[in-house]
DNA sequence: GATTTCACCGATAGTACTATCGGCGAAAGC
DNA sequence: GCTTTCGCCGATAGTACTATCGGTGAAATC
């Protein structure tokens, strides 16, 4: 055995790690619910009570929690969406930037619904924390697809990066949880989703601000351009080239 | 004063409504932690012990709560899209297809929390409930895609058809949440995005439906028709036009 | 090798909420 | 008008978890 650690320090580094470990798994088997100071402890090997000789509380073990993948992760989805910046004809690289959170998620789906509980629960210590995650997730979203130059630095065309980032993030949840639940068994095909949720809307954004550089706008929202195409005739599916009526 | 009900089964009922109008309140206020027998029915008027004459637990009065709320909205969904598809071009009706259920959302944002929560909580006897609804949601919106005609009978375009609508309803979700946190202040703007995302990731599949019949379908997930658009030069937006080079 | 530090322990006080029980009084049934 | 029903009450047993406290022994420090 490897056993007996050497330094008092190292030991107690290995006890949280145990911890957190344990934290993650009992979260995957149990949920939220099964997370209590007694189970974690137990889990790990310790008595209920040093549980606080590692953590000052529940939320501070959970926040740590949040914290080392959330980094990680939003750093290789980053990364991810370089590369598909930088090829972007690679269909396979465009799979990864979703492929990536979507993989990340269904490791530890746990993770992801404290984190979108805790946004929004007013008693919630941790709620801070969720929303500078949330945000780091859409801001970052945002700036790369204004990289991609799909937008001027206008405030209204930032905002609407912005929206259609957290959109995008939250179907890539979404989709993840149905994949979970066995509905949508093929990963891949979800990416094939994202990508084309992304796309389709970035397109038509993108339509908009030429046609309402031309028009002006009206006061408050803004336009769209009318009848983007024609959503109404079955055998639309069959006739092959591109139908992309766009102005009316 | 219109008061002294008469009957008592009358006066029950009201009871029972009051307490399931403190509970939304209690809800808005201060969430699912201040969610107590003994705080709805204080709020309600009545003892705590009381709480258990109109409902056998928390979790049945939560269930009543998203049953109430969940058909009427799912029907006035169901009715803007079906109007929608009466008149494809206009906008005006496809924007009230997501402003329904924005506004119905941030109306008691808490509800929605409630649900996504109990969706996946295993120790929630609401899960079941939850999972209902929200299939509920995802079956009607892929039906109603179906309706348009973006698909055939197909098992995978069906499924495909089902991740848009899920991925569709969880944008709107963030949406709402993003405009209930001041960040996107117009709901309307908020639609306008959803509109984009609905039509442009249907446009893709349409596309794509096309494609593969005349390629065939390799192992497992499907094509995507290479580089369906470019999406690198900031200069885009002005050219105007329809820019929809889709085959290569 | 004596002293100090500290990771861990068991015990326990404290908190918050659930759910049941017996009783009361007014409405309902006859 | 007598009896039954039942909506509501106060009291309380029960449950589950949090967080603290004093003690212990081994590592760290000198």
């Amino acid at each position: 055995m490897t056993s007996t650690p050497r330094s008092r320090s190292e030991a107690k580094d290995l006890t949280r790690r145990r911890l957190i470990r344990a934290a993650l798994t009992l979260l995957d088997e149990e949920g939220e619910a099964g997370l209590t100071t007694g189970k974690v402890a137990r889990a790990a090997g310790i008595a209920q009570s040093s549980f606080y000789v590692h953590f000052k509380d529940m939320q501070e073990l959970l926040r740590v929690l949040g914290e080392e993948g959330g980094d990680r992760l939003r750093r290789a989805m980053r990364e991810a969406r370089r590369r598909a910046r930088e090829a972007p004809d690679d269909l396979e690289r465009h799979r990864d930037t979703f492929r990536i959170p979507l993989e990340a998620i269904c490791r530890h789906p746990e993770l992801l619904r404290i984190q979108l509980r805790a946004r929004h629960d007013p008693s919630s210590s941790l709620r801070d924390f969720a929303a500078r995650t949330a945000a780091a997730y859409r801001e970052h979203h945002a700036a790369d697809l204004a990289a991609l130059g799909y937008t001027a630095g206008d405030e209204r065309d930032r905002r609407r990066l912005e929206m259609i980032a957290e959109g995008v993030n939250a179907a890539t949840n979404a989709l993840a949880m149905g994949h979970l639940e066995g509905r949508y068994p093929d990963l891949d095909e979800c990416a094939d989703i994202l990508v084309a949720l992304s796309r389709g809307a970035l397109r038509l954004l993108r339509h908009e601000s030429a046609g309402t550089a031309q028009r002006g706008e009206g006061p408050g929202h803004a336009g769209f351009d009318g009848p983007a195409e024609e959503p109404a005739h079955p055998g639309g599916a069959q006739q092959g080239g591109g139908d992309d009526a766009q102005q009316e």
